[in-house]
DNA sequence: CACTTGACCTGTCCGC
DNA sequence: TGCGGACAGGTCAAGT
C-alpha cells in the first residue's frame, strides 16, 4: 500500500519532526535484516544527528551526520511513526488515528531521540526492512541501479515514459506500470486510478496501447499522484503518516476499492477482476476490454 | 532477455 | 463458534 504518495507523505512528516535531532538509543526485535551489522549501529547510528530525510521511489533515506543513512522500505504494512513524550494517540482526533499505543506488537525497531520523543518502525507483515548503509553507497545498491525515473520530476517527459514503457511491449500495461524499473513509485492503487483516468483497460498489451493513450496516461498518473500527496496518501488498512494519522485519498478514489459502485464518469458499475496477479478495478464502459488479451 | 509465478508474512473475512 | 482457505500487494528469486 505505501506507494509514492504515502512514502512522500511520511518523508515530509519526518522532515518536520526529526531533522536535527540526535539518536540516543536503538531497540529492535529479532526480525531479520536489522541491524544489518550491530557494530555499525553502535558506531554510526547511536549518537548520530539526522541531517535530512529523502525519498527515492518507495524508499525512505534518512541521512545521518556520520556519513551513513538509514534506508527504510515500508513494503505493504510498514509504518514510520514519531511520538513525542507526551503524545496520546487518538486524543482529540479519534478518527484520524489507527494507533493507540506504541510500541505495539507490530513494532520492529524503536529509536529514542536525545531531544525527547521516539521513532517507531512498525510492520505487521514483516516484509518491510530497515538498513544502515554508507550514504555514498546508496546509489550502488541493486535496487537503486535499476529503478526508473521519478514520475513527478520535470525530466519525466512523454518521451521518457513512452520509451521506458515500450520495453515491456508484451506485458499488460498494468504490469508495466507496476515494474519499478519502468518508472518509480506506482503500486496497485495508483495504477488502477491512472488507467481509469486514461481510459485504458489494464490488460491491454503495451504493444496495443497507442502513443496518444500513453501521453494521456502519463498526465493522469502525475495528476493522481499529486492529488494523493495533497490528501496525505491512501489509507486502505494499515497506512499512517509520521504522526500516526490516516490519509484521505480513498475518499477521492474513482475505482480503487469501488467495486459495485457507479463509475463517476459514466455511471456503469465498477468491476473487480485480476490482472498481473493483482486485484484490479475497472469500468468496462470507460475501459473496454482489449480484443486479444 | 522478456515475462510470469511463487515466496515472503500476518491478520481479516467468508463460507461451511 | 471454529476452521480452512482466499486474499491483501511490494519486491525478488526462480521458473518458462
Amino acid at each position: 500500500m505505501p506507494e509514492l504518495p504515502e512514502v512522500e507523505t511520511v518523508r515530509r512528516g519526518l522532515e518536520r519532526l526529526i531533522v536535527n535531532k540526535t539518536i540516543k538509543a536503538e531497540e529492535h526485535d529479532t526480525q531479520k535484516g536489522f541491524p544489518n551489522n550491530p557494530e555499525e549501529v553502535a558506531q554510526f547510528l547511536i549518537g548520530a544527528t539526522i541531517t535530512a530525510v529523502r525519498r527515492r521511489a518507495k524508499v525512505l533515506l534518512i541521512d545521518l551526520s556520520t556519513g551513513y543513512s538509514l534506508l527504510v522500505h515500508l513494503k505493504m504494512t510498514g509504518q514510520m511513526v514519531y511520538v513525542d513524550d507526551a503524545a496520546r494517540f487518538g486524543a482529540g482526533h479519534p478518527n484520524d488515528s489507527l494507533i493507540h499505543e506504541l510500541p505495539d506488537r507490530s513494532t520492529r525497531v524503536t529509536l529514542t531521540l536525545k531531544e525527547g520523543g521516539k521513532l517507531f518502525f512498525n510492520d505487521q507483515r514483516k516484509f518491510g526492512w530497515m538498513k544502515l548503509l554508507p550514504t555514498e553507497l546508496i546509489m550502488e545498491t541493486p535496487f537503486m541501479q535499476k529503478v526508473g525515473p521519478e514520475p513527478l520530476e520535470a525530466t519525466f517527459t512523454d518521451e521518457v515514459f513512452i520509451s521506458r514503457v515500450r520495453r515491456r511491449k508484451n506485458s499488460p500495461i498494468k504490469a508495466a506500470l507496476l515494474d519499478q524499473s519502468v518508472l518509480a513509485g506506482i503500486g496497485n492503487i495508483y495504477a488502477d486510478e491512472g488507467l481509469w483516468g486514461a481510459k485504458i483497460h489494464p490488460s491491454t498489451l503495451v504493444r496495443d496501447v497507442t502513443d496518444k493513450q500513453l501521453r494521456e496516461l502519463r498526465t493522469e498518473l502525475q495528476t493522481v499522484l499529486k492529488l494523493a500527496i495533497e490528501k496525505g496518501g491512501s489509507t486502505d488498512r494499515n497506512y499512517v503518516n509520521a504522526e500516526g494519522k490516516k490519509g484521505s485519498y480513498m475518499d477521492f478514489a474513482r475505482v480503487f476499492r469501488k467495486e459495485n459502485t457507479p463509475c463517476p464518469r459514466c455511471g456503469m458499475t465498477i468491476m473487480k477482476t485480476r490482472v498481473a496477479g493483482r486485484g484490479t478495478h475497472i469500468c468496462l464502459h470507460c475501459q473496454p476490454e482489449p480484443q486479444h488479451a
